[in-house]
DNA sequence: GCAAATTAGTCAACCAAGTTGACCGAACAC
DNA sequence: GTGTTCGGTCAACTTGGTTGACTAATTTGC
């Protein structure tokens, strides 16, 4: 193997690892397993990442199974399925919805409440901590061309 | 329902959804998804994003799973398995080591280079698309700040 | 007012991208 | 030489989804 190739294929990893794709990817690896790491340390050792897919879009009312497959972006069924695992560790439970007899409203039991209460603490502290590694303000500039980039590549996304 | 149970929903919603975190996620799925997208579009129909893992991390010389594995931060096998599939697709060919006998040498087939060659150009073009999105040198400064941030978080990461 | 089409949700089978664990054969340590 | 470590694979499992088939309830059209 020459030299000349060895250079090359140093620049060509470099030109790589710098590919925006990328850094966003193992950055939000980064975030999501320290996540799990503090919400898991503060007792939750059930909780899992695809809980969010839930907790995050319920709202105080409780909602249904296909307004939340709506607001996450993914299936009925996949969120069917979430539904189901945090119904048996008593995070959510459903209820018949008045309105429409094929219908049930999803909601948070007491447990559930304080388990996703203490879990967004955590992620909001973790989102300063990631803040307080850069120059003051850059994260909030990052947090802003984010915001403007997915509103072009990912208008409405979850 | 109150109107201020509704209030309280929306402003939280709102909160999650700039968590760092989550908009580094929903960024990255974006920009996989469009990379997928043109290289499908080139012809290559068989590109899978898990090829990217062993791809990415290829030299000239060719290199042994166990460095490929390394490199990616994954496990032997699960290169060994994504190789398996490059072989079938005719993209990469596996050659014994001369310097160890347990040893093979997974190098990039003419077709496989090629496919690679494409296929980076295409993403080097979709992080361009990405940059024309924002103010001018906007995208170059997330691409610094990230670089820090993993710097601390991820270091040596894939 | 009722048949036809749509909608809410579930069940089952599958897929993608990994993991852990058991193992084989080659190489190394001494 | 014998014991341990290393390179790689095979098999089974896990996570986080998907598509497809189905049931029961509701809405639409006439």
């Amino acid at each position: 193997m020459s030299k000349q190739s060895e250079e090359e294929d140093r620049d060509l990893h470099e030109r790589r690892k710098r590919v925006i794709g990328r850094l966003f990817l193992r950055a939000s690896r980064a975030f999501e397993a320290r996540a799990v790491e503090r919400i898991h340390a503060l007792g939750y050792e059930d909780y899992r990442p695809s809980d969010n897919l839930v907790l995050i879009h319920l709202d105080t009312r409780g909602n249904r199974v296909s307004e939340l497959a709506d607001r996450a972006g993914v299936t009925k069924q996949a969120i069917s399925k979430i539904v189901h695992d945090l119904e048996n560790r008593n995070l959510v439970a459903k209820e018949p919805d008045p309105d429409d007899g094929r219908a049930q409203i999803v909601k948070l039991t007491d447990r559930g409440l304080e388990m996703m209460m203490d879990a967004f603490e955590e992620v909001f502290a973790l989102d300063d901590e990631f803040a307080s590694i850069l120059p003051d303000g850059d994260l909030e500039k990052i947090r802003q061309g984010l915001l403007t980039l997915l509103e072009k590549l990912d208008p409405g996304g979850f």
